[in-house]
DNA sequence: AACATATGTTGACACCGCCAACTTTGGGGA
DNA sequence: TCCCCAAAGTTGGCGGTGTCAACATATGTT
């Protein structure tokens, strides 16, 4: 414990950063994105005006944590393919499920990420982060079809494709729509194993590789 | 022209379909539903607590437009489905198509459906028109299937993967994600041809469908 | 005709986002 | 070293919101 006595002093010292992070809690806490940014302050021990040194709205913070959502998102990605060695067939599961995952483990989040009211949208995806998100995905098809593994077509189709189905599993599975009766139990594994037959070359005996 | 002068009478006499419509309209102009339940009531004539007499609530307000929304794409699903004749195969992409441009050509409206702030979800979802919605999309991969034309793999995953790829796909275009310079200029073809390989079967050729 | 009920109106409360004006603090020249 | 100024806090207030309670007026049933 480097914090010392917790006396309050005039200045908070690292309030932005303290603000996120608050902000963050609350949104896992209370699953969306409702709460006030005098609560907020509240929560930071700080008075009610004081976020607006930091940030010139709510609309602002919002974009950033946005932000730092898809940076988390991106790494994540990144982390589940180098899991996976070099064989990009083996790499796209995983990766299927650190997206979901990543989605489902805070969905305020995720949700936040993709057009939340207010957002300043074009702020939040022209970053790196989020273009970085397609990137991953482009280019672990790219190398699957170097290898052969993947089915030669348009790389932009195929990523399309993939990012578009992990974006609506993922947003589907947090709103509670992909009920067990309707879709089953892994309804990841059920879109991949449909997908995947449309992307992966079957091996010498036409069978596509196993889902598990 | 059957209204007859506007005079103000003191009941409104069909308020709370005037509201229900107000709203729709205020959220395709603005593109959001930040509007607020006073703004609703100025612009159909009444006080401003005059909505309470029929919504609980601003969340029920967005309730129900959302179950109006699920309503609205369920019928544009069949409609797409049926100007396709009874073919599975060529039902496929008018479909698909029918899908996205719902979601659009009334963006607000679409979001709203999927997990809307405050609003509750399990009421909206468990409506027999969000689950039409899916089983729209069931019959027809069944049909697909017992015809031959698609492959017989359990309907419920691949009904798993349309519906998320559609959702995917439509969410990804309002928000303006799906940028030319990196997936194309017809997002939804690129995908459908990806996912189609992973359905339907080849022809006598070997050939799959053609999308246009 | 009388009355219960549904539907509208008015006024109020607590709270919010945001702004302006003021205070404290810390750090960089003179 | 001191002074001063900009950065980062504080307080108080404005207009607006969702919601509620109390009251007013139509409507339709008996």
């Amino acid at each position: 414990m480097t914090e010392a006595a917790p006396e309050r002093r005039y200045h908070h010292g690292d309030l932005r950063r303290t603000l996120i992070e608050t902000a963050l809690g609350v949104m896992r806490e209370e699953q969306n994105w409702q709460f006030t940014l005098r609560e907020i302050a509240r929560r930071a021990g700080v008075s009610h005006a004081a976020p607006y040194k930091h940030f010139p709205d709510k609309a602002a913070l919002l974009t950033a944590l946005a932000m730092i959502g898809f940076d988390q998102l991106r790494i994540a990605l990144i982390k589940a393919r180098s899991n996976a060695g070099g064989d990009p067939r083996a790499a796209l599961l995983p990766m299927a499920r650190a997206y979901v995952d990543f989605g489902t483990d805070n969905p305020a989040l995720y949700r936040l990420m993709f057009g939340a009211e207010g957002v300043n949208r074009s702020d939040v995806h022209l970053s790196e982060n989020a273009i970085g998100v397609l990137d991953t995905v482009t280019d672990v098809l790219q190398r699957g079809q170097s290898e052969g593994a993947f089915r030669r077509r348009a790389v932009r189709d195929q990523a399309t494709a993939c990012w578009s189905l992990l974006h609506g599993i993922t947003m589907l599975s947090i709103d509670g729509l992909l009920l067990a009766e309707k879709v089953g139990l892994e309804p990841l594994d059920a879109a991949f194993r449909t997908i995947m037959e449309g992307i992966a070359n079957g091996d010498e005996n036409g069978r596509m590789p196993d889902v598990r």
